[in-house]
DNA sequence: CCATGAACATACCTTAAAGGTATTGCTCTG
DNA sequence: CAGAGCAATACCTTTAAGGTATGTTCATGG
C-alpha cells in the first residue's frame, strides 16, 4: 500500500465515481479503477459497492475512508513539521552570554531572531569564555557571546558589532565637565576594570590601549562584570572605560563621556562563537539573523 | 513522498548504514542512497551526516524519524482495523429477538460469536416478527430471531436450529404422573397458547397440530410470551406446549413430559432472518457462527 | 422491448521510475 | 602508502503506473 492508493481512494470516496475521481487526479479512468482493485485486494476487503450510477462506500470503507484522512493528516503534519525544524524555525537554541553585551546588544538581536523564527525556543545562559568554550565543545549551548577572542580549534567566530569606548566617569570628578575627555588625561588616574575570569578579555584590551597611549593604568580595582564596574564609578572609586552599551545603565552620579586621540582601534568588539562543523539549521537560522543585524548596524 | 521511502529511511536510521540497511530491505545500495537522497530533495531538508564510517542522523533527522515511526504505526493500525472490521471482526450487530429463543438457543449462539469476534459488539432488540422485518428492511438491525416464517421479498430466513415439543404441565394434574404423554391425551384438555401478536406465530403451529392428530384445542388462555405462559401453568391454567428449550424455566408446580405421537413434523423451528441484499462482513460472520453451531448440535 | 447513454472493467500498449551491476571517489587505518 | 569500507555516480534492466480503445452491465426513454 502506498500513499497513491489513499489518495485515490479518498478522491474516488468523495466523489461516489470513479471516472470524475480520475478527472480531479488528473489522470484516466481505468489505471483508477485498477489501483481501486489493487488497494482492496491488499486489504482483503471491499471498499466500494459498484452501482450503475457510480461507486458507493461499504461500511469497511466508510471506516478506511476514516483511517486515509486520518493518515493523511499524520503525514502532512509530519513533513511540514520536519520543513519548519530544516528551515531552523523549529526547535531549541542554548545561547551563553556575558558581561556588558547582555546590557544592549543582544536583547535587540534577540527579539529580532524571534521576529524571524517565533517557534524556537531560546534559552540563555550565563557563562564566562572559558565555560562558553566548554559548552560548545559538550554541545551543551550552541551559540556563545563574547568580546575578547583568541583563536581555538575548532570554535569558530563572527562579529557581531563592534562599539567605540566611553569614559565612565563621576559627576564630581574633575574631567565629568569636559565634553570629551582625551584619552592621555586617563593617566595617572584610578581605573576600575572588569572583568576578572578568564584571559585574555576587555581587562586586557583597556591595558594595551593605555600603553599603547604611553601610560602604565593605575587600577583602583578589578571586579567582574561591567554593572560592578560602573557601580563603583558611582561610589568614587575612580574612572571606568566601557562599551558604549553600557550607557543603558543610569546610575545616580555617573555620566559618559567620549574620548578623543584612543589608540586604535579604539573600538571593542562582540563576537559569537560556535562550532565549525555544526550543520544544525538552527545555528544556521541564527547566524543569517546575526549577518542581517549587523547590516542593519552599518547603515 | 511515499510509504516506501519512510520505510527505507526508518531502516537507514536504524542501520547508520546505507549498505547494511539495503541488505536488510533486500535491495542494493545504490537505489537505497538515491531514495535517501530523493526524500532529502522533496522534504527540502538533510535528514543525515554522510561520515567514512556509515551515516547518522541530523537534529532534524531524529525529529523525522520519530515522525516516520508514528505514520507508520498509523498505517498499520488503519489497515489491521480495516482488515478486522472486513472480516466483520469489528463494528456493531444489532439483533432482535423474541419469544422462547431467548431462553436457551440465542444465549449459546451469541456466547459462541463472542468467541470467534470479540470485538464486535452486539446489542439486541426485543421485537416481535412484525416489528423484525420492518426493522431489517428500515436497516435499524441486521439480524432477527423468529419460529415462524412467511417468505417475505428481500428478506431471507435461514434454519438455526429445530426443537422436540414438550408438554408443560401441572404437577397435580392426572397427566403430570406419566413419564410420556401421547399426544392425542390433549384432546378436551385447556390449553395456554402463546404469543399474541402478528400471525403465523407459533399458536398457529400448536392449533395445526392438534387438528392433524383429529381434535380441535381447547384454549383456556392466549398470552404474550412462553414465560408468562408457564407461569399461568404454574397456576393451574392449563397444559401448555412449549419448545424444549423451555425447560429452563423451573417454575415450582410445572413438570415437562416429552410427548409420543405428535403429528409430523412434531418439532419447531428457530430461524434467523436478514436482508437478502446485505453484504455486511459483520452479518457473514454472523451468518458463519449460526452454520457452525447448527453443525455442532446435529453432531 | 429495444436503443441509448453512463458507468465500471478489461486488454494492450507506452512511459516513468524503481532496482541492479559496475565503478568511482573519499576516508580512515594498519 | 596501500587497502578496506562506504557512499555516490553512471548506465542498464525490469517493474508498475498511466494512457487509449473497447467491452459489459444496467437503467432509462421512446
Amino acid at each position: 500500500m502506498d500513499l497513491r492508493h489513499l489518495r485515490y481512494f479518498i478522491a474516488v470516496a468523495e466523489e461516489k465515481n470513479i471516472g470524475r475521481a480520475a478527472a480531479r487526479l488528473h489522470i484516466s479512468q481505468p489505471p483508477l479503477t485498477r489501483q481501486i482493485q489493487q488497494l482492496e485486494a491488499e486489504l482483503g476487503v471491499s471498499l466500494f459497492i459498484r452501482t450503475p450510477r457510480g461507486v458507493e462506500l461499504t461500511e469497511v470503507g466508510e471506516l478506511f475512508l476514516a483511517e486515509a484522512r486520518n493518515i493523511r493528516s499524520v503525514v502532512e503534519q509530519a513533513t511540514e513539521r520536519t520543513q519548519r525544524a530544516g528551515q531552523g524555525k523549529l526547535g531549541r537554541l542554548d545561547i551563553a552570554i556575558f558581561g556588558s553585551a547582555i546590557l544592549d546588544v543582544i536583547p535587540k538581536l534577540l527579539r529580532a531572531y524571534k521576529v524571524m523564527f517565533p517557534k524556537v525556543k531560546i534559552v540563555l545562559h550565563t557563562m564566562n569564555k572559558g565555560e562558553q568554550i566548554e559548552a560548545l565543545q559538550q554541545r551543551r549551548i550552541s551559540v556563545g557571546f563574547n568580546r575578547i577572542l583568541s583563536p581555538t580549534p575548532g570554535i569558530t567566530a563572527e562579529l557581531v558589532t563592534t562599539e567605540a569606548l566611553l569614559l565612565a566617569v563621576n559627576a564630581a570628578h574633575p574631567l565629568a565637565s569636559r565634553d570629551v575627555v582625551p584619552f592621555e588625561a586617563l593617566a595617572g588616574e584610578p581605573l576600575v576594570l572588569f572583568p576578572t575570569g578568564v584571559r585574555p578579555s576587555f581587562v586586557d584590551t583597556v591595558v594595551a590601549l593605555c600603553q599603547s597611549a604611553g601610560f602604565t593604568p593605575e587600577v583602583s580595582q578589578e571586579v567582574g562584570d561591567a554593572v560592578t564596574a560602573v557601580a563603583l564609578v558611582a561610589g568614587g572609586f575612580g574612572l571606568c572605560l566601557v562599551p558604549q552599551s553600557a550607557t543603558v545603565l543610569a546610575f545616580p552620579g555617573v555620566v559618559y563621556r567620549p574620548l578623543s586621540d584612543v589608540p586604535t582601534p579604539g573600538r571593542v568588539d562582540l563576537s559569537c562563537i560556535y562550532r565549525s562543523d555544526d550543520q544544525s539549521p538552527l545555528l544556521a537560522g541564527f547566524l543569517a539573523e546575526v549577518r542581517r543585524f549587523r547590516a542593519g548596524l552599518r547603515t
